[in-house]
DNA sequence: TTGTGCACCGAAAACGTTTTCGTGTTAAAA
DNA sequence: TTTTAACACGAAAACGTTTTCGGTGCACAA
């Protein structure tokens, strides 16, 4: 098993210099033709390969970029590293993906790990335990350092670098102003706690609504899921103590918990309780019935978000202007709403 | 925005000798305490951190693994990432991921791209481009250079290394009898292609079991997806044409069409038709009925995958035997069958 | 013969570390 | 006083590249 071939090596075995093994390589014209040729094919032959590392460490950047996310077992992540992976590859950059496991700790962790020369660029969402405790500092300091940061969906605006979002309170406004629309009075809210920013937002966004459609926000119709793990009770006993006609859920899982617990308490859906989610994923699109939600294209976050960052990367004048892209949602109408 | 600063940088500031600096920040009895306390206190205020790059180079090992899967946005790979993440990261090592999108190029590209000397090791699954066309030799190359590679649920026996995998064919054969078992007589399978190599398992499995139970295996009860995205009206075709009361299904997407397509043609399920699929994702959780499947845990893989990687990067040893390790699989009875 | 220019190549620095080995200083032992 | 040993520190190599800057040696013109 022999191991990978060096420069020196190939220098030594053809009796020449590293420089000119490596101009041969790049093909200048400052070596002969005979010298380039005999050293292309020894590398060749050897199938020698330019230590990144190496290249890396000259170079003083090393073309990767990390993806730093709360969890990849959820279709809305997977589908913004998808989206970030492409161009990323395209410009010749690696992804690095790491989880924080919704934990302050684990997110500051990595980002300390990775910022010690390993990457060129953060791409991240905020964890819950970020969120909750409003600690960025771990974020602030890899900025500091010249490491540019863009973050999506969940963010803060206690720190300024380039952002990728939607408008969750206009897109959640929408949907309630949908149901309003097909004829629904009385339209609850399953929702997280407020610390999540996007939750938040949301929420905001429903009660916009129904204030402009003078509708009176009761708070015995919000619900607030703290446990998620949990939430198949609690939303039960939500749907069985409230006559609602209408639900508007923060993402697929309460949206699916409801129709299943409606269904259970003998209700239809959507004739007797239409139910719209938040975050168009495979639940949504497979469920019985199939369910209508607020779509959210994490394709294209994705890809906003590496081009925001590798922009960055390659324009060395450093921009003090961030920008904050908000990208498009829309509602796909399916079976879970008249 | 001051940048990273370096070894050097701080040596200069504090008038000492570089290796003084080095030696202070790693405790070395060889420095007086006093030089070793500024040079500390030096640091932590400009927040020295080594840098990662450097290190990778002196040290010939960059602690970072890459991982490479068909695509992301599946829930099996998702868990099989975390997986791999949780237990690479308790031994400091890094996870990079690359996508191959199911084709045999991206996943060359990819490779060569990483084998650079960017990481340590591979962990892949192989993308069906690679397994339809049968070459293997950008995975041989990389493990002629010297670096580890294991595989995981879709590998190839023309390759020797480690490799985790399920027991698809026994797997299958279980669901099958399960079907047989519950009174089901004429039972049909939806499949892929044979060159997918799970795929190929599965069908053996369903065969076997039939045998065994001396049913005869009909050639127009054997479904073969080739196109992923127009499954539904093949498959609702297919169930309209054969007046069957079982399916087995190699994967939850085409369980759940299924499902979708025999309520369509007016039958129930369970009660005239039962189901079962294949991975234990999302869709099989929360689908109407819920759908029994054949749960294949991918945390579990990628926690093993991982551990064989890394403790073949530990044990400089070449060790020329490989392991396959075969993890369990069993099944989940829920609500699409009797 | 001497200068000029060109074609070809090598030495060495640089990227940021760690580590081995050497060296100068000082205090203790002879 | 001289030798020894401990102590504190620095020089330099090494990891694998790229690139700048200087050389050679040679042909050709002056």
């Amino acid at each position: 098993m022999k191991k990978k071939i060096t420069l020196k090596q190939i220098a030594k075995e053809l009796d020449v210099s590293i420089s000119t093994v490596s101009k041969s390589l790049r093909n200048s014209t400052e070596i002969s033709e005979d010298t380039r040729e005999k050293v292309q094919a020894f590398a060749k032959l050897y199938n020698f390969k330019p230590n990144n590392i190496a290249l890396s460490l000259k170079n003083r950047k090393t073309k990767t970029i990390a993806v730093i996310i709360p969890e990849i077992v959820h279709h809305f992540f997977a589908t913004v590293i998808s989206g970030i992976e492409s161009v990323a590859n395209e410009n010749g950059y690696n992804v690095i993906v790491c989880l924080s496991d919704e934990s302050f700790d684990k997110e500051v962790i990595n980002m300390e790990m990775l910022a010690g020369g390993s990457i060129d660029g953060f791409i991240m969402s905020l964890s819950k335990g970020t969120q909750s405790k409003g600690d960025f500092h771990h974020i602030q300091e890899v900025i500091n350092q010249g490491m540019p940061v863009v973050m999506f969906d969940r963010i803060t605006n206690d720190i300024f670098c380039d952002k990728v979002i939607i408008d969750d309170k206009t897109a959640a406004q929408d949907a309630v102003n949908y149901l309003i629309f097909k004829g629904e009075k009385k339209i609850g809210l399953i929702t997280t706690v407020d610390y999540v920013s996007v939750g938040k937002y949301r929420t905001d966004g429903y009660m916009q609504a129904l204030r402009q459609n003078n509708l009176i926000v009761k708070d015995e119709l919000i619900l607030k899921i703290e446990d998620i793990d949990n939430c198949a009770i609690e939303i039960e006993k939500y749907i069985k103590e409230n006559d609602i006609d209408g639900i508007f859920a923060v993402n697929e899982l309460f949206a699916v918990t409801a129709i299943k617990a409606a269904r259970k308490l003998g209700k239809r859906v959507p004739e007797d309780l239409s139910v719209i989610g938040f975050t168009d994923g495979i639940i949504s699109n497979y469920s019985t019935p199939s369910i209508t939600t607020v779509s959210q294209d994490g394709v294209i976050m994705g890809q906003k978000a590496a081009k925001l960052l590798i922009d960055r990367l390659e324009n060395d004048e450093e921009d003090e202007f961030y920008t904050t892209e908000i990208v498009d949602t829309h509602l796909v109408e399916r079976e879970s709403t008249k």
